[in-house]
DNA sequence: ATTACTAGTAGACGAGTAA
DNA sequence: TTTACTCGTCTACTAGTAA
């Protein structure tokens, strides 16, 4: 296995175009790159040589570098990597928390018709009128503000009775097998270490929840 | 700037799915992905968590680790230089050799009308009848290897006067901003130190070459 | 089983120097 | 300027041990 500062080493003679060409690096350039020393930079070179990685040509005043088809397939095999981890198609999250008590909010809104309509149509269930209210462990709040980042369904808000109910985005997941979606009210502040679930059951009642147990929440990204 | 040897860790985290929530490590388990010692997983865990690149919530049975948002970003980071070092788009390869004598078979070949009629239609211009041989420098016969993954243009065999004429390829290049290509005959076994060009004029005469002096040929594939 | 300390050692580092 | 050696230091490793 190639170790760690040899690969950094080879990143950066690839990133200046040594697998596309003889590129010109010296000891001393690729030290500041590296923030090392030109020593250490000269032995970095000599053992990506000796690893067959790179090709180098020296010359009294300086040398040029060639990656190897060896040393490429090295890279390729970082990038591969990189690729599977930022891969949003196994993006799977995951949530922890425990149950608590909402302030009852969630019970009315979901029981309103045009709300009802619109998840329905989107998320293919009618929302059990009630939400569940789940804290998150403090390791889960950071992959909660990640989620932002996917695509929510967006629920349109309306206008009923003289009052005007705002938008509402939707985010489908799973909690034990049970098919729901996370809800979260479209402009007001809402907490971030607090999540509020929509599922077509009472999840209290399906998976025998009080306050206090702890959940498990999933998002499969796909 | 984050050690190589953290970033390494970091990414074996991610593969295990740290991004997406928290993930049991151990440091033996770490240990043994990296080929270290549990000690210096442990050491490396505590020095990730020092640098805000993880967070920990360790058990007296193990530990469960989540990327931050700043693990996650230097992640990022590195995985955008491992695009840009296999981005295709600014795909530009250099290869250096010296200007030698052919068999003058490329003469020959170039001067017939089939091959001459699809090289204009191909590359945009008459092929000058006469090939410019170049025996490659020893790095660069690795980049030239390289160029067979590109695309390239296949001119089409044809029979004439009793003899075949097999399939050539060709793939655009650049010799001193003059736009010529590289030809290689369609099945025979060609030396691979050796590149033959194309090109509209008589490159020898165009650039003043002789025998033995020093040429620069430039693939941009875009 | 874990994590993480201490101790001792091996090896990597930068400085200096030669070619 | 380069590359790459030797040398002395100090970091970073593994082993052993505790919690």
């Amino acid at each position: 296995m190639i170790m760690p500062e040899d690969l950094q080493c080879l990143k950066v003679i690839a990133l200046a175009g040594g697998c596309r060409g003889p590129v010109r690096v010296s000891s001393q350039s690729l030290g500041s790159e590296l923030s090392i020393s030109p020593q250490t930079a000269s032995r970095r070179l000599q053992s990506l040589e000796r690893q067959m990685l790179v090709r180098r040509d020296i010359n009294p005043d300086g040398q040029q570098i060639t990656i190897t088809s060896a040393g490429e397939e090295e890279l390729r095999r970082e990038y591969s990597d990189y690729c599977r981890v930022f891969d949003r198609e196994n993006a799977h999250y995951v949530l922890r928390g425990h149950v608590i008590t909402g302030l009852g909010e969630g019970r009315y809104y979901m029981s309103l018709e045009p709300y009802q309509r619109q998840f329905r149509k989107r998320l293919g269930f009618s929302p059990y009128p009630g939400t569940l209210n789940i804290r998150l462990d403090q390791s889960s709040i950071q992959i909660r503000k990640r989620l932002d980042l996917l695509e929510w369904t967006r629920i349109s808000g309306f206008s009923a009775d003289e009052r005007t109910f705002g938008d509402v985005r939707c985010l489908p997941c799973r909690i034990s097998d049970h098919p729901c979606g996370i809800v979260v009210p479209g402009r007001s502040h809402y907490p971030e270490d607090i999540i509020e679930l929509v599922a077509p059951v009472s999840l209290r009642a399906a998976l025998g929840l009080s306050d206090n147990d702890e959940v498990k929440v999933e998002v499969a990204y796909d």
